[in-house]
DNA sequence: TGGCATAGTGTATACGCTTACTTTATTCCA
DNA sequence: TGGAATAAAGTAAGCGTATACACTATGCCA
């Protein structure tokens, strides 16, 4: 049916295994014969078989991902684009494809995990989020197969790789923003609360309102879905304490964008009347109005350096687990200001 | 290594084809063996390997995802994840797994998907945008590889499955609901006009402009990526005009929001100075303030159709090409209002 | 000139599975 | 009871590539 090996073999009047030779640019072929072989292959069009190859070889050349569920509405989130992208950057440069694994159900996901690793479909995986207790990420673990982390392992993080921005660090560092700008009261946003992320940008916020000596109350901290329904309901009660908060630090700039929303449709103004400030810097944060202010946190990076990670422990498995961490910078734009005098 | 079917064999004491044979189910097994070779695939936790069936088997149980550059900010959109939703769920109801090919130029993409054909990594490919003269397309055929299309084919649109929404006719339908509006001066907001989709809605526009006896203006029309920079110009330019606009379709709900936020900096009121109506309704169109009045377009379904085609194609390949047609419907929020009197 | 590195190729088997073909066991009827 | 018909399972040959090992030719030195 389609071209092989032999026939290039047949054709360049060599051994089959010549050919293969002259595909993995084996030194021990001399220039002349690679010449005449890959004259051979153009002339033929030859390509090789990866199911071949993989079967022989033992590897795929090729990674897969694990998304959220696909029924969360987090699976929208801009972040998943930008961040494969970071991944199919590397892969590309090292000639591996994406094997792509979702599905509606936390089963479904689990289940085609199993699929990929069982089947060798991979030789790696990333996990493109972290949450609590994670039974994919256990189950990885005990197969010891290679895998990196997008974000912090919930447990065991000292024996797995993984990318994450210091969390904590930021959120910590934002909340001490919100404070110099005259801020007391700070309201926290925050979304799911299996994810790692959540946690650390909530502990980094506390840290940051015990420090400057604030009372921390659980009032001012909400934990909703991104989407308008949930958020609505949480901002609402938020604006109707005795002390409202002057300003809101949200977990994810898709989620600022149903806050602003909902703040605007109760005739509150931002900044003046509260400051916004999110995490992620997504592509379309510059494209609401006000447009948000933002923890830029590298997304692009986070997919690089998982993927680069990743390809580390494939070719050298016995190599330690290590942290990368990627750097966050705050973008100010226009949901920021110094707190009103009243 | 691994365990495989000729462990298994051993174990039930058939031998291997008995084994293969029950993994497809085949009829001709009786099923007190079936329930033995089972036993003993459970008990050694036995799980086919992929490589090696699809090398036996010519067929690799896996689709292949083309998507527009990385580097694109389109790629970005949220359109995407929603489709990649469709398309995993019928990939999943019938086990297939999902390829993703993507880079950040165009020759990337190219190399990437015949690495994907030539490699037999996949069984077919959808392709998730519809440009002119596009490369992949025309290689695809030649190949005559199995292939469906979410949008319209530019040429050969007969003899390609694809899957589209009428979108001459949506366009169409949503100008004369800006002109029932009232409207007489309505601009057209659209993106890369390499996109049949582009395409085919500025000239449903044009024909209901036409139909309904206005002036068809070329200096209402114009051709933006999203981004705010781009769309500002834009903006800035059509306001600028003697005769400004008072109503805009915009070609995709993210290009709104920057059209949105760029009104919003020049002071312009929307709905009350101009109205806004725009394409896609992804789940992001709710959230900004005005929430856009957007034209759904089922991305989901595009998603569903274009695998459910594809797995068709891939299974009775002398099946004729097919056009699906998904319905759309306007979804009314907050950016249209009847033209205002001067 | 014989022997021995060494470079360059070829041979043959394995990777794990599918499947056409064969063989064996069972049934059933004349 | 013999033999055809049928059901069930086994044998073995691939699928296209990689690679350990074997082999040949060449050059070099003693």
């Amino acid at each position: 049916m389609s071209v092989t090996i032999k026939d290039v073999a047949k054709l360049a009047d060599v051994a089959p295994s010549t050919v293969s030779r002259v595909i993995a640019n084996n030194p021990r072929i001399s220039e002349k014969t690679k010449r005449k072989v890959k004259e051979a292959m153009d002339y033929l069009g030859y390509h090789p078989n990866f199911n071949a190859r993989s079967l022989a070889n033992r590897s795929t050349q090729a990674i897969g991902l694990v998304m959220p569920s696909s029924a969360d509405k987090a699976f929208q989130n801009p972040f998943f684009p930008e961040v494969i992208r970071g991944i199919s950057t590397i892969a590309h440069e090292q000639e591996y494809a994406l094997y792509m694994s979702t599905g509606n159900t936390e089963d479904e996901i689990f289940e085609g995990v199993v699929r990929m690793v069982q089947g060798r479909r991979v030789d790696g995986i990333v996990m493109l989020y972290s949450r609590v207790d994670d039974r994919i990420m256990c189950y990885l673990q005990e197969q010891k197969f290679p895998f990196t982390v997008i974000g912090k392992p919930f447990k065991n993080a000292e024996s797995i790789t993984h990318i994450d921005n210091d969390n904590f660090k930021a959120a910590q560092e934002m909340t001490e923003y919100l404070i110099s700008l005259g801020h007391e009261r700070i309201g926290f946003v925050g979304g799911n609360l299996n994810l790692v992320v959540t946690i650390d940008r909530l502990l980094g916020y506390e840290k940051a309102i015990r420090n400057a000596g604030l009372p921390y109350k659980d009032e001012y901290i909400v934990h909703e879905e991104f989407l308008k329904e949930g958020g609505q309901e949480a901002v609402k009660e938020l604006l109707a304490l005795k002390e409202p908060p002057s300003a809101l630090l949200v977990i994810d700039d898709v989620m600022s964008f149903g806050v602003l929303s909902t703040l605007n449709e109760l005739g509150v103004t931002v900044p003046d009347d509260i400051s916004l400030l999110s995490f992620n810097n997504v592509m379309l944060s510059e494209l609401s109005s006000p447009s948000l202010s933002s923890v830029d946190i590298n997304i692009f990076k986070l997919g690089y350096e998982a993927a680069k990670g990743l390809l580390e422990c494939i070719q050298c498995p016995e190599k330690e687990a290590k942290r990368v961490v990627v750097p966050f910078q705050l973008i100010e734009r226009q949901t920021c200001s110094k707190v009103s005098e009243k």
